[in-house]
DNA sequence: CTGAAAGCGCTAACAA
DNA sequence: TTGTTAGCGCTTTCAG
């Protein structure tokens, strides 16, 4: 049975009696007689044999099949669900994929891009851990790697970018809220590094504008990160208010999340309390009670459309010098901004 | 600035005046004068030159420092915990993570076995798709590729092994329910073929008999897989029987949710139609209400703990011929199983 | 249809 | 401290 250990194509060649150049063409499926390429399928499987596909791709300078998700963090769904979509792609066409989370630190960022640029993988996705990401995309650029943005974007970013409109999205928020006749939102924002952050923040902005009503520094909270830590503090800050906001306005699916368990500690009531909506789903979001107000996006097709533009350019079909694809996030009305105030 | 594309040791050294030798070098911190480790560095850096690890695994005879993570569906967060574990791990010990979902087909399952080791991956971390999956293993077992189970186990499989005790965490949530008054006890479970159903199947039974209870065929319904499509068709079944279970020991979250959101179509209620507990956390799972009674298994450390076996394992430590690592679940009492039921 | 020689990018082993 | 040679496993190119 001969199951050895490390076979290569000269075992194989030996085995069948032919030269390796017969046993790579069966490999590849060129011009063997039938004959003779049983013979080397019989010693293929006899050995176990399994070609190197990094010999293979140096020799013949091409790439090795493999994608590259570079991400903040595998477990917030919304990521998971752009990763599933890149993973469906990536394997339809053959391509393996290789996940990294960088927990939106630059230098841990920095270092998988090096790695990754040294495993000589075919392309990159990435969502960027802020601006700063700008300048590590040298180093890919600078080795012509394919490459696309998901969800987020550097600021002054020239390249493909698959993301959602959260300008126009943070807006329909706000209408939703303002609707029910709020007039004091808080808003809670992640770090100005990430495109995400300042989009919202101008649909929040604009949004008040649009209504009538009067921006105040102190109903914004800027997190250190789009987490839930950052979402406790800005509702101490909130309660520490005069006027406390009456609703809440997150600028993600953790945020929200965190701010819900903060009240819960403090045995408050949402939307009693606080009136909350927030940018993206939770998971099995609709079995949380109560439901969450909330600007869905596509996740899953920000990673399957990403994916697809990135292999139009790895396989170097022609295509124009960037695209830009905005998805618009769905508004998802819940019960916690179910109910009116009205105006004193 | 020199930013071409695909420079090699070779255009290093010329552009440095050494022999390729010297930049392998400094490369690995190999002896060299500083002065010409200085020259070297500089030339590394005009030309963006970046190594090429394969080249040098190939000829180091040494593995390119990539593991392999095989499981059912990122998606689920319990899974997605453990490839957050496994990620962290292999990071921290400078190995890159290629990420497969095989959707519980041993075809999706076996593909990816082979290109895997065909990419030369240093080692494999296996959810595996169930008992075929023992098969597959040969390919890998063939060419002496460390590999570890995680949370499920193929019959007969003899190696590293990281998962739960489904068997006990059966037993502890049946006498939860149990000693609710429940008597009648419906069981939804995943395919026979995986481990973890068969576990818990022997576990729910045991805990009948350990209880005085009576097994009743009709009480167990065994869906395709771990899925909530088989969780509604469960209810249904459940509903047309004369004598309905008032407790439902769902094997697994997805399982839980799909029986839960059946449940609400029919507007029927939680606990009061059917009290319901299961095995592994929903994602915030405490914002769900009610919140569920869970057997929670330590996902994260069933990534770290795996992976850390397999690096060993890997580094060529001498390790036993095969580890076993049980982790107990945790209950969790929720809402979901609140309130008695008096025996009439 | 099949094979021999050369070489992808890199490092082991040796030599100087 | 540095360089030379050979070769990892494979395919390209050219020859038969």
């Amino acid at each position: 049975m001969g199951v050895s250990v490390l076979n290569n194509i000269h075992d194989v060649a030996n085995r069948a009696g032919v030269s390796t150049m017969t046993v790579s063409r069966v490999l590849n499926n060129g011009p063997v007689k039938k004959e003779t390429r049983d013979r080397v399928l019989s010693a293929i499987e006899e050995l176990n044999y399994v070609p190197n596909q990094f010999a293979k791709s140096m020799v013949s300078q091409s790439g090795a099949r493999i994608l590259a998700l570079v991400m903040p963090d595998i477990i917030n769904p919304f990521y998971t669900n752009v990763a599933r979509g890149v993973e469906d792609v990536a394997n339809k066409n053959n391509y393996t994929l290789i996940i990294c989370n960088h927990d939106d630190d630059p230098l841990k960022e920095a270092k998988y891009f090096k790695s990754l640029l040294s495993l000589k993988v075919d392309g990159f996705l990435i969502i960027p851990s802020g601006d700063s990401t700008k300048k590590q995309l040298k180093m890919i650029e600078g080795q012509r790697k394919p490459h696309i943005m998901i969800d987020r974007k550097p600021q002054n970013y020239i390249g493909d970018y698959v993301g959602g409109d959260s300008f126009n999205g943070a807006i329909e928020l706000m209408q939703h809220i303002i609707s029910l006749n709020h007039t004091s939102i808080g808003f809670i924002n992640g770090p100005p590094s990430i495109s995400t952050s300042r989009d919202r923040f101008e649909g929040y902005k604009q949004a008040l504008q649009l209504n009538g009503l009067t921006y105040s520094n102190e109903l914004v909270y800027e997190g250190e990160s789009f987490d839930e830590l950052s979402a406790e503090r800005a509702l101490e800050a909130f309660l520490a208010l005069e006027n406390r906001p009456t609703a809440i306005f997150a600028s993600n699916n953790n945020m929200a999340v965190g701010f819900i368990r903060a009240l819960r500690k403090r045995n408050m009531d949402i939307p009693k309390d606080f009136a909350i909506s927030c940018f993206d789903k939770l998971e099995t979001g609709d079995l949380v009670k109560p439901t969450m107000t909330t600007a869905v996006q596509p996740a899953y097709n920000f990673g399957t459309i990403a994916t697809q533009l990135l292999l139009e350019r790895i396989e170097g079909n022609p295509v124009e010098k960037q695209r830009t694809i905005i998805l618009r996030p769905e508004l998802e009305a819940g019960e916690s901004t179910l109910g009116f105030i009205h105006r004193s």
